[in-house]
DNA sequence: TCCATGATGGTCT
DNA sequence: GACCATCATGGAA
């Protein structure tokens, strides 16, 4: 049995949460079973100082968890129909959050094809964020669940620890603003890690997606 | 394997 | 009323 992240670890600056929780393991209790994912790919948010970031434009009911302490989740709802699941970082009344964009399906593969029939291969199961917050049964109902507590429908367990030669860094997927941040961080070598596609309005280097 | 496209609703200007 | 931290699908290559 793995230790779970401790609050403390996470309230650090975003980029470091974001480092942190890569080859972390998330666990949720979903209706057809327990699934656990290894983090593979993660995007960090930060205050009001990123133009990305939920938080830039202030304290909201929809972003206040940001606003909170470290470790609990931050879900959202985007484009109509998906969620998408952050982890909390920095300190209270600090703004930030590190967006989970991907992961390879651990355990219970069985339970995990189940949940997301649609999947066409293995590796694309958890390959996106609102994919990965779907396998994980994510919702607005789990919008403020605290990830360090042993008895939260949804858990993140520490490492192992991650070789740091395989970290790679590069613009977030999906944002037009500070594309030139190089805020996505993911493990060099996993075939489950989403496609780049830049932000509406960012500079459009075609078939931009790295090695 | 790649790419274009439609679906769909909350949030903030 | 525009803009989204997106995905499944189907047809082309």
């Amino acid at each position: 049995m793995t230790d779970l992240l401790s609050r403390e670890e996470l309230a650090v600056d975003v980029t470091e949460a974001a480092v942190r929780l890569l080859g972390c393991t998330a666990v949720a209790d979903t209706p057809e079973g327990a699934v656990a994912v290894r983090l593979v790919e993660v995007e960090a948010y930060r205050g009001r100082d990123d133009p990305a970031s939920h938080s830039y434009r202030g304290r909201t009911p929809r972003n206040a968890v940001m606003f909170g302490p470290a470790g609990h989740l931050y879900v959202y709802f985007v484009y109509g129909m998906h969620f998408c699941a952050n982890v909390t970082a920095l300190d209270d009344g600090d703004a930030g959050a590190v967006l989970l964009r991907a992961g390879e399906v651990v355990s219970d593969l069985g339970v995990a094809r189940v949940r997301r029939p649609t999947a066409r291969r293995d590796d694309d199961l958890a390959r996106g964020p609102a994919r990965l917050a779907s396998l994980l049964g994510l919702g607005r109902e789990h919008n403020g669940v605290d990830v360090t507590d042993p008895a939260s429908p949804v858990r993140l367990l520490a490492g192992p620890p991650v070789d740091p030669a395989l970290v790679r860094t590069g613009p977030r997927v999906g944002v037009a603003a500070a594309h030139e941040l190089p805020w996505r961080f993911w493990l060099d070598g996993s075939t489950a890690v989403s496609p780049y596609r830049p932000g509406r309005g960012a500079a459009v280097t075609r078939s931009g997606r790295e090695k």
